[in-house]
Order: structure tokens, then sequence, then C-alpha cells
DNA sequence: CACCGTCAAGTCGCA
DNA sequence: TGCGACTTGACGGTG
């Protein structure tokens, strides 16, 4: 299975808030709960519907969920809907995930931070808990920082991972990181645990653990963790933004390198950590097994402005594509999209796609609202206005008529 | 209204 | 020794 991380682009209702400490108040922080269960919940129907079934939970969730400063009965006033949500994701066969971030450091030399540490999994492994998610819907977890001493940092690991509750202790995977520990510092991490190790192939890259072997050795190497209860193997996979520091994650999946990369696996779930989030999941599914004319359909549909204000003649060579309802050309279709994708909108192109775009509200807009987008269209034209306030205005006349071809599709967010 | 600094968290590399 | 990078949206202050 493929799966994303966290967010999703172009699902209206899906975002998760957060607030800083200073203003994280009982009230507010109930309502932020509540808010994103309900996000929660948008992105978990979502992904049924787009056939997905692989989910990373984002740490946002319970803002400050493991803080001392600020703890609340969140699960028991939320019980109710954390066990719908996980009923969802139950009945669908999906599997979820946490990940605790950069700040978790269950190695750490000051045992204050060790014990924040041990909170803050705590606290991940509750909401899966509480979603009635058995111990294959895994948290995982970097090793931490090496203090100087690798070896004595990785031993250190181990024995605060013995005083973990044996809950935590059976949801955790660890993941090979990009600067301190390695695949292979996991892996022997792993053989004196029997913890599941994640192999994640950027951090690899970047942080090498052996310049001989392959992505498809670890992941074969990495597989032996996974066993019984753990569920199936699962990696992630990233490929590097060419403009950015090493290690840093590109736009988009590149659909080519990733069909390499991913033939020989099977039964492996692979979790993409990318910017484009779910649109690159729904490309990767899309391109390993056939999910029918109809699922290319809505997706061209989702992308088409967006190819359009960026490229006329590819957009026009995708509607070709899929006029043969015979076929399934999963493939051309994002290396197409991928293509124009790559390239910035044109002057000419963008005023031509927001038009079409227009089109779904100029017999419904009022007076004042088409005057306002004659303004808006002039001084882009002009040049005296951005397309981003541009596509910002009718975002909101899409959002105002609830258009929802539109607010579901990609224009607005790519 | 647009823009920018700050906040939260902990480690590490580099002056 | 101390600061910037890493991450990210929210928030408040400035222009």
């Amino acid at each position: 299975m493929i799966g994303y991380a966290c967010l999703a682009l172009g699902v209206p209702g899906s975002g998760m808030k957060t607030t800083i400490l200073k203003h994280a108040t009982q009230e507010r922080l109930y309502a932020l709960i509540s808010q994103n269960l309900a996000a929660l919940e948008v992105l978990i129907d979502y992904n049924i519907k787009n056939g997905i079934r692989l989910f990373r939970i984002s740490s946002d969730l319970v803002p400050f969920g493991s803080s001392a400063a600020k703890s609340l009965p969140w699960r028991d006033q939320f019980a109710e809907a954390l066990w719908r949500i996980g009923g969802k994701i139950r009945s669908s066969g999906m599997r979820v995930s946490m990940h605790p971030g950069q700040y978790t450091v269950l190695n750490a030399l000051d045992p204050v931070v060790a014990k924040s540490a041990e909170l803050d999994l705590d606290y991940h492994c509750q909401v899966l808990d509480a979603m009635g998610l058995g111990p294959e819907h895994k948290l995982i977890l970097h090793l931490g920082g090496a203090y100087g001493d690798r070896e004595a940092s990785k031993a250190r690991f181990i024995s605060r991972w013995r005083d973990l509750s044996p809950a935590v202790q059976s949801r955790l995977a660890i993941e090979n990181d990009d600067r301190v520990f390695t695949i292979r510092d996991a892996l022997d991490v792993s053989w004196k645990t029997g913890i599941p190790v994640v192999y994640d192939n950027l951090h690899n890259a970047v942080n090498p653990a052996d310049p001989g072997k392959t992505d498809l050795d670890w992941i074969r190497e990495s597989s032996i963790t996974w066993q019984g209860r753990n569920g199936r193997q699962k990696i992630h996979y990233s490929q590097q933004d060419p403009g950015k520091r090493p290690g840093a994650h590109s736009a988009t999946v590149r659909i080519g390198p990733f069909l390499r990369f991913q033939e020989a696996l099977e039964g492996t779930d692979i979790m993409l950590e990318v910017k484009d989030k779910n649109l690159s999941a729904i490309k990767c599914i899309n391109c390993t097994s056939n999910q029918g004319i109809a699922a290319l359909e809505a997706e061209w549909g989702r992308y088409k402005y967006a190819v359009l204000e960026r490229d006329p003649n590819i957009y026009q060579a995708i509607r070709q594509l899929l006029k043969d309802k015979a076929k399934y050309p999963a493939l051309e279709m994002y290396q197409l999209i991928e293509e124009a994708l790559a390239k910035e909108p044109t002057h000419g192109s963008a005023v031509n796609a927001a038009q079409h775009v227009w089109g779904y509200f100029k017999d419904r807009a009022d007076t004042a609202e088409k005057r306002r987008w004659e303004t808006a269209m002039r001084r882009y034209r002009e040049g005296s206005v951005t397309l981003l306030s541009l596509k910002s205005a009718l975002q909101k006349l899409s959002i105002k008529y609830k258009e929802n071809y539109l607010n579901g599709g990609y224009y607005f967010v790519l």
C-alpha cells in the first residue's frame, strides 16, 4: 500500500490547527482538538473514497498533547469521536501511523528531556489506543542524538526503551535519520530489542551506512524485523529536491523513478514524504494498479486548470490521451502532468485558465463581484497584481458558491 | 492588507 | 560560547 503524511492538498476542511504555548488556554485547546478531530475525519473519509489505505496522523491532532503543563482529559472528553474515527480506519482496512518529530529525543543525556520524550510517546500511543487500533499501527521514532559517542547513545536508547510502557513498546518502530544514525545503527538496535525498522531511502542517501549496498539490500535486511503483530513491512520513500539542501523532499514524486524503485517490492507499505502529499499518493496508486479510466478522468479534472495555465499544448495532449475509454494511460498522463507542472505559468495561459475558472461563477456572481473580477483581471493583465492574488479572488468565489469541483481540485493549491 | 519576527521543541555544525 | 538550520502555522506588531 502507498500513503502520505499528515495533510492533504485540495481537501477543504481537513487542515490541522494549532496555537502557541502562551495562548494555550483550556478553552482554546478544547476547541482546537474538536476542530482537529473533525478535520481528521474529513481526511479519513477522503482517503477511503480515494483508495488510499496508508496514512500518517499529524502530531498536531492534540496541540501540546504531551505537555505536562497543559494536561487535559482529552482522551475521555473526545472518546466518542476518537472511537468513531478509529472504526472507519479499521473497517476500511486502512493502516495509520504517527511520527513524533525531531524534538522527541528518547536517548537524551538530560533526563528531563528523556522524560518528556517518554510522555510524548505516551501521548501518541494514547491517540491510537483511543481509536481502538492494534500494534500494526505504528509510532515511528528516530534514535535521537549522538552526543559524541554513537555506540553509548544507542545503548542509552535501548535502556530507555526497556523502561517504556508495554503499549508504547509494542507500537514503536525506528527509522534511520539523515544526520546521525544510519540504517545499520537502526538494525543494530532492532537486533537487540526486536523493534521493527522503517528504512528511509533519502536519509540513507544523505547519511549512508554502506555505499556498496542498494536500497533493495537494506529493504530486504529490514524486512526481517517485521514479524507477527507488527504487520507488513513499512518503508519511507522520498526524492531529493534538486534545488535544496541534501535531504530536502521534492515537490512531487516523479513517477518514473518511483516505478523503478518499487518494482521489486511486494507487500511493502510505502509512506511517501513529499510536498504534494496526497497528490503523489494518488498518482503512485494509479500507476501501480489499474484503478479504471474513471479514476484517471477524475484526476484530470483536478489537475486540468493547473496544467492549462502552464502549457496549453500539454492540456490538449492529455485530453486526446483520455478519449479512448478502453485504455488506461496512467503513466503517460502523469508524465505529461509532471512536465507541465515543472514550468511556471505563463501570463497568457494563466489569463486563459483563470477565465475558464471564472466561467463557473459568471452567471451567479452579483454585480459587485463581477466588477471586482473585471478589475482584478485588468490589473493582472497590466501586471500590477500577481497571479496568486487573481487566483485567490477566484478561490473566494469558489468557497462562497461551494463549487466543489474546483474546491476539490488542485488549481488553487499548485 | 501585506509583510516579518517570534514562538514552541532539541541537537549539531560552524564561526 | 552562541547562533543558525531544521519545521510550521498562528499570532501580533509594523508600515
